[in-house]
DNA sequence: CTACATCATGAAGTACATTCACTACATGAC
DNA sequence: GTCATGTAGTGAATGTACTTCATGATGTAG
């Protein structure tokens, strides 16, 4: 009853990987609701919680998105408390958005969630196996790196 | 350049993974900005193609949203001409989203644009590999799914 | 000091998504 | 048949994310 019938073997192995991603964005959707933030959100607060106290046009860089964007998601975490915007020491022009204590906790909560999801994934997986796994995802997002720079 | 095999740690793996995921991603927005389409709309065009025509309570379960929202979404696919909403035979509530010629035709594309960034990922990885990883994807996605259910 | 670039934001617009309320229609009980 | 109840789709209102363009404030090179 398919209109379409497609299955090869690479790209059966593709629609995995997507379903792979499609759980753990899933497993994120939960942390959000319960913290009560969104996708963007979160994704500056785990930016930020790499690289500490940043401007918006980096956050901008970091994120993809325009400056114009961070402005509206840093007013976001400003209301929850999650940030602050504190004036940058050598540059009157620009914020450095800081995380509060809540926004500290956060993104250790989130760092935990993180970990825990990949032990829960791949705790169990033979180490032979795994490294396999891993090599083959190395590889292959090598290569398609390369690709897309050749247009 | 490795000569030391050092262990996989689960969280790499899973950055990795999200990795890779953000590429296909990075492909996808490729194809819709070609297209002239967004995100939920080629989701809905995909369901689309594997279903058939079908009605916007279906669509809305299929992916995850609410029918008001299905309603705005099928309302841009009918503005741009992929689709129509046709009436159903046997339920006068009801409206069948069939895609058009061009609904079909870009349908189409998007199967084929899969089916070509499969084969540009894995296909020149070695069969025993690809098995392996394969395998070790079903595996993980099987165990966090059941792990989703205990919750 | 002037010219130019950069940081953040206001204004305006589009898209996605929600909830709530409502109409039209279907279906099962009586 | 009629009535109660449920289902399909949409209008209204709202919130978030994102964009481009314009502007004020500040930094920097000449």
């Amino acid at each position: 009853m398919k209109y379409i019938h497609y299955m090869t073997a690479p790209t059966e192995v593709l629609d995995r990987v997507l379903h792979l991603a499609t759980l753990v964005q899933a497993d994120l959707a939960r942390f959000e609701r319960e913290q009560g933030l969104t996708t963007p959100r979160v994704h500056l607060l785990w930016v930020l919680g790499e690289t500490g106290p940043t401007t918006q046009q980096s956050l901008a860089q970091a994120l993809g998105v325009t400056p114009r964007n961070v402005t509206g998601l840093v007013d976001g975490l400003v209301a929850s408390a999650h940030v602050t915007r504190e004036p940058h020491p050598g540059d009157r022009r620009a914020t450095l958005v800081t995380p509060t204590d809540l926004g500290t906790r956060t993104i250790a909560d989130l760092v935990s969630s993180h970990v825990a999801l990949a032990q829960r994934l791949f705790g169990d997986v033979p180490t032979a196996r795994l490294a396999t796994f891993a090599e083959v995802l190395e590889e292959t997002t090598h290569r398609f790196a390369q690709l897309m720079e050749e247009e």
